[in-house]
RNA sequence: GCUCCGGUAGUAUAGUCCGGUCAAGUAUGCGGGCCUCUCGAGCCCGAGACCCGGGUUCAAAUCCCGGCCGGAGCACCA
C-alpha cells in the first residue's frame, strides 16, 4: 500500500481507457513557427505514455495551410523533438494524404453529409454566428458534386466555393454549426507546391488522420476541447472510431511570453535579441541558457497535472530540478564579479592543481600563481582590516590593507583554517575578461516590459575557461551555473 | 456579447468522482540549523493554503445553490 501523501515517486496519473501495449499518441506539430517549451511538455506527455504504457507515438506535421507553413520549421520540430529525448515510431505529414482527404470529401456529399456553399466569408460568419442555415445546404447532392469537382478542376478561385459539413447550426457549440471542410487556397506548400490548391481545414484533417494513424489517445492542450465533439462527428460520418481524449491547460511560464506574435513583437522592437535570446523560453532559448531535457522530463513527471485548471509556473521549479542534474557535470571554475587586485606575501611563484569538481572525480585544472589576485572586492569589505581570509585550495591570509584599488595581505600556505571565510581567487597573469548574461522575466507581474530583464556582469575569470566548449555547464563558485555561449568571451546563467 | 472550463500555501500539485482516516500530504521558494575548502549539492527543523456566502448532513476541501475572480472557444488558422 502507498502512502498517498507521499509523491517523492510521483508519475504521470493513469490514462483512462488505456490498453496495455496499445497506447497510440501523437506529437502535432505546425510548422508554422519556433518550438517552445510548451510543446515539448506537451510531447514529452505524449512520449510518455506511450512508454508507460507501451505503444507508438506519430510525429504528424499539421501542414495544412500553406500559406503559414515553412520548411525550416518542421526540422524545428525534428530537432527539439529529438533534443527533449523523444523518439517517435512513425512520421508523416498531413499533407501527405491529399487524395484521401478529397475521396473522403466526395463520399461525404455525396452522403448530404456535406455541401458546397458560395457564401461570402462575412456572409458565412454572419449565419454561423446567428445560427441560421444558408440555401445552400438543401442543395440537391448533384449540384454540391459538380461543385466540388469545379473547385478540384480549378474552376473557382479563392473564397468563391467551399465545402462544408453538415453539422447543426444550432448548437451552442459554435464549431458544430457547418464548418468549412475543404477550402481553396491560392499559395504554394513548401512540400507541395502548387498540386494541390484545394486545402482540408484543421478539424477536418485531424480527425481522419487520428483515426487512419490508430490514435487511441489524444493529450492535447485545451484551446481544443470544442473541437472533440466536432471531430467525432466528421469520424462517424466516415464510420470511423475515436479516441480518447485528454486535454490540460497550457503550460506558462512566470512572466515569460509564449504567443510567436508577441515573441515576434519583442524582437521587432529591439527588445530581446532574436528567437534564441537567453530570456525567451523557445527551445532555441532554453537549450541556450542550460535548461537539461532530462530535467523537462523530470518537470513533467513531478509537476504537471492533466487538469483544466490555469497553469503559470515558477521558474524555480525547474531550475531546482535542473540544478541537480547539471551540478553533476558541471566543472567549477572560478569568477570574480567585481574584481579588486590582491597582492599576498609569503607566495612564491608556483602550479597548483585544483579540483573540477567537489565528488566527481572530472580531473583537475591546473593554475600559475604568483602572488597577485583578483578577488571579489565586496569580501574583502566586509571582512576589513586585520581580518583573516581563506582562498579556496590555496591559502589563509591575514589582510593588512584594503583601499578602493588594492588589497594587500600575509599568506600562509596550508590547510584551510576552521572558519574562515572561503573565497575564490584568480591570478593576475590567468586572468581573461568574460561577461555573463543573466537572464530575468521579461515582463513583471503589472504586465509591463521589465527593463531589468537581461543583466550583464562582467568580471575575470580563470584563463581555463578558454578552453571550455560551447555549450558546456560550468559552476563558476559562489556565482551560479552558467553555460559557455557561442558569442565570444560570454557565459550566460542558467540558474544560482 | 454568447458558450464552455477552472479556483487547495508565493508557485506547481496530492486529496474532490465514492463526505469522516485531511486540525489537509509533497516539491519548490522562504526562515533557521547541520555538513561541506562554494552563497552549489546533500541532510534536519520551521512558518505558510482549502475564493466568498448560503444550504444539505451527526460530519464538507470534498455534495447543492448563488456570487466573485481567472482562463479558453466563438476563422474558408492550427
Amino acid at each position: 500500500m502507498i502512502d498517498r501523501r507521499t509523491d517523492a515517486k510521483r508519475r504521470l496519473p493513469p490514462l483512462p481507457n488505456a490498453v496495455e501495449g496499445n497506447v497510440v499518441t501523437r506529437l502535432p506539430p505546425e510548422p508554422s513557427g519556433f518550438m517552445h517549451i510548451g510543446h515539448a511538455l506537451s510531447g514529452l506527455i505524449n512520449y510518455l505514455y506511450k512508454e508507460m504504457y507501451g505503444g507508438k507515438v506519430w510525429l504528424r506535421f499539421e501542414d495544412t495551410d500553406p500559406r503559414k507553413v515553412r520548411p525550416e520549421y518542421y526540422d524545428s520540430y525534428r530537432d527539439g523533438y529529438s533534443w527533449v529525448g523523444i523518439r517517435w515510431d512513425h512520421e508523416k505529414n498531413n499533407s501527405d494524404d491529399m487524395e484521401l482527404f478529397y475521396r473522403n470529401a466526395r463520399r461525404l456529399v455525396e452522403g448530404g453529409k456535406a455541401y458546397a456553399c458560395t457564401c461570402g466569408r462575412d456572409e458565412m460568419r454572419r449565419l454561423r454566428s446567428d445560427g441560421i442555415p444558408c440555401d445552400h445546404r438543401s442543395q440537391p447532392p448533384e449540384v454540391n458534386l459538380e461543385l466540388w469537382d469545379g473547385m478540384l478542376e480549378g474552376r473557382y478561385s479563392e473564397g468563391e466555393v467551399s465545402l462544408r459539413l453538415v453539422g447543426d447550426m444550432s448548437s451552442t457549440n459554435t464549431t458544430l454549426r457547418d464548418p468549412v471542410i475543404m477550402r481553396v487556397v491560392d499559395a504554394v506548400h513548401p512540400l507541395t507546391g502548387d498540386r494541390y490548391r484545394v486545402w482540408p481545414t484543421y478539424d477536418y484533417a485531424v480527425s481522419i488522420e487520428d483515426a487512419i494513424c490508430g490514435i487511441t489517445h489524444v493529450l492535447r492542450t485545451s484551446e481544443f476541447m470544442l473541437r472533440d465533439e466536432l471531430q467525432n462527428l466528421i469520424r462517424r460520418y466516415l464510420g470511423m472510431s475515436n479516441p480518447t481524449f485528454v486535454e490540460y491547460e497550457r503550460f506558462e511560464f512566470e512572466g515569460t511570453p509564449v504567443s510567436r506574435r508577441e515573441i515576434r513583437s519583442l524582437i521587432e522592437r529591439g527588445l530581446v535579441s532574436g528567437w534564441n535570446d537567453p530570456r525567451l523560453a523557445t527551445i532555441a532559448s532554453i537549450r541556450r541558457r542550460g535548461i537539461l531535457p532530462q530535467a523537462l522530463k523530470e518537470f513533467v513527471e513531478r509537476y504537471v497535472a492533466l487538469t483544466q485548471s490555469r497553469k503559470v509556473y515558477s521558474w524555480d521549479l525547474l531550475y531546482a530540478i535542473n540544478r541537480r542534474h547539471v551540478d553533476d557535470l558541471a566543472s567549477r571554475m572560478f569568477f570574480v564579479k567585481d574584481p579588486m587586485k590582491l597582492k599576498l606575501d609569503g607566495i612564491g611563484e608556483l602550479d597548483v592543481d585544483l579540483p573540477l569538481h567537489p565528488t566527481r572525480n572530472l580531473g583537475n585544472r591546473r593554475l600559475r600563481v604568483t602572488g597577485e589576485f583578483y578577488v571579489p572586492a565586496e569580501d574583502l569589505k566586509t571582512v576589513g582590516e586585520g581580518g583573516r581570509v581563506r582562498l579556496k585550495h590555496l591559502c589563509n591570509f591575514t589582510l593588512k590593507s584594503v583601499t578602493d584599488k588594492l588589497a594587500e595581505g600575509v599568506a600562509e600556505l596550508g590547510p584551510p583554517e576552521p572558519g574562515l571565510k572561503v573565497i575564490q581567487w584568480v591570478p593576475v597573469n590567468e586572468a581573461v575578461e568574460v561577461q555573463v548574461l543573466i537572464p530575468g522575466r521579461l515582463f513583471n507581474p503589472d504586465g509591463a516590459f521589465n527593463e531589468e530583464s537581461l543583466e550583464i556582469v562582467n568580471g575575470i575569470a580563470e584563463r581555463t575557461v578558454n578552453s571550455l566548449e560551447v555549450g558546456s555547464h560550468v559552476q563558476f563558485e559562489r556565482f551560479g551555473y552558467c553555460v559557455k555561449d557561442s558569442l565570444p568571451k560570454t557565459f550566460i546563467l542558467s540558474h544560482r
